[in-house]
DNA sequence: TTCGTAGTACTACAAGACGTAGTACTACAG
DNA sequence: CTGTAGTACTACGTCTTGTAGTACTACGAA
């Protein structure tokens, strides 16, 4: 998928930092301390990631709360996959790419390839 | 780094199917089929691309030979470790990564990884 | 020497994405 | 009734990207 812009991001950050989601107010309050954001930002922020799919939203009283579609993990790796997505050769690009991750990563993955071997 | 636009990919694939990089008018020849841009719309894209890094340029008679300074699959490398780093978990992201990839690249993957384990 | 051609540098502009926020209106609690 | 919280809608500046024009230079051919 797209790319987010920084405040898009920061605010996704948060909702992906809680179980329930969040309504614009505590998503504002979340970032009082770094952001000094009117209200409206952080609704308008909400509303466009809602319309990109990044979020979903129910009532809650009269305010919505937003919750993400995806968790983190899942929009990094789908990053990862558009990246990889755009070259024509997969293979290469994926060759390099595990070249290219530290030592402990590169454990990390050869365990989880194999858990999911049988798949 | 970062992301590039539609067009400047497009001239930046040109630029990674040639082993001697590419003149402007190179370019533009390349791209005639698929594309019908003025010359001076591809030497701006080519500008850029040396600008952000991409490229580097060196004199040729009188016009610029640019060639790309990374290869494709380190390009795309980058990409996809500039997702990692976006989070703050680079190993729950990497491993739901690796769980997302075909049997087939799961497979590259371990291969590429076997390979370097001693490093 | 003077053109035509290829090439350059510089400037520009429109569209879209993002950060940022104001305004006007509504609903509910005292 | 009047805060207060919340919404929808609109807006604006900046940056990026696609696209290209203009003006100037260098060089080969007539």
């Amino acid at each position: 998928m797209k790319g987010l812009g920084e405040l898009e991001r920061t605010v996704m950050e948060v909702l992906w930092d809680r179980d329930n989601g969040a309504t614009a107010r505590e998503v504002g309050r979340a970032l009082a301390d770094e952001r000094d954001l009117a209200h409206t930002t952080v609704m308008t922020v909400l509303d466009r990631l809602a319309k990109k799919g990044f979020l979903v939203r129910e009532r809650e009283g009269r305010a919505w709360r937003y919750r993400p579609v995806a968790t983190k993990e899942a929009y990094v790796a789908e990053l990862m996959l558009g990246a990889l997505n755009m070259t024509g050769d997969r293979d290469a690009a994926l060759a390099y790419f595990a070249r290219s991750v530290s030592g402990d990563e590169a454990d990390l993955l050869r365990r989880v390839l194999d858990e999911v071997e049988g798949t």
